[in-house]
DNA sequence: AATTAATTTATAATGAGTCTAAATAATCAA
DNA sequence: TTGATTATTTAGACTCATTATAAATTAATT
């Protein structure tokens, strides 16, 4: 799906939610979607930001993010580095993706793929605990620090 | 197995890693042997520290708890509320257990046992990902919470 | 156009966590 | 044991991510 067409879904989403799409909004959405392998922060996206609209505030941005948050269409993450993490869902996803966190290298890889099909079932009934949502996130070597070795 | 143990071991840990289990010290881990279910924040268990031993300071709890979670006696974890949360390891046990989040009234109960050994094969072999940890959260409403509706 | 509501900006405030220097406690060599 | 060295703690200053606030701006409505 083009750019475009991302937009304006999201310009639904948040018409349905009751906000509008300002130019701020837009630019901020926009960096999410350039950006959409990293796991930027705050900071970090309104440095990206800002080069697109100069004028814009840390504040605004906060704003927007907690906005998209609330909407579902980021997923917000830390990584246990003192700072939260933006993630955008993709289109159509009802689960959030995996990460595989190096713990050399720091890189964060996704897993695209539900690996937790089943033990969300198990969870369910195991626990009488309905799943709505769910954090995971692998703490290990990725290939290429370990083949530095 | 009892306190006395417990705390033995963990001096023994302490030393291997050239630590010594000073006064503070030992109370800090006794705070997070008494509260073991709960899954406080530094300031909470700087809080009831303080009731033991007065005199401790803030930052020998959180020098403390970063040296437990070097020596992996203590697991840090986030769950996007903005504080670092310190979760006492069991005993033999080598991975971090999983928690139920509910996004209802905020209560996190444990899961002890480990449902991602499938999943942990299939990233090793599919993303060529060396496994060292998991933090693995499920969002969710808690049996309770349904209940009252 | 005037009014109201929503949004943004700039900046101040908060609060978790870290750093630093001085004090204290423990360890070691003589 | 004494003096010297090292580790640890304390108190408080500091940093930095995030939030709150008040004034200004923009958009929507009458």
């Amino acid at each position: 799906m083009d750019t475009g067409m991302i937009i304006k879904n999201i310009r639904r989403q948040l018409h349905d939610g009751g906000y509008k799409l300002t130019p701020q909004r837009e630019a901020t959405v926009l960096v999410l979607l350039e950006n959409d392998k990293d796991h930027l922060s705050a900071e970090e996206i309104y440095m990206l930001v800002k080069q697109k609209s100069p004028d814009i505030g840390l504040a605004t941005v906060y704003r927007t993010l907690e906005m998209l948050t609330e909407l579902k269409i980021v997923d917000k993450i830390s990584f246990n580095d003192g700072v939260s993490r933006y993630d955008l869902r993709k289109e159509g996803d009802h689960h959030f993706h995996h990460h595989l966190l190096c713990l050399e290298c720091g890189s964060i890889e996704e897993v695209e793929e539900d690996l937790l099909g089943e033990v969300e079932n198990i969870v369910e009934k195991r626990y009488d605990f309905l799943v709505k949502d769910h954090r995971l996130t692998f703490h290990g070597v990725c290939s290429q620090c370990r083949k530095k070795k």
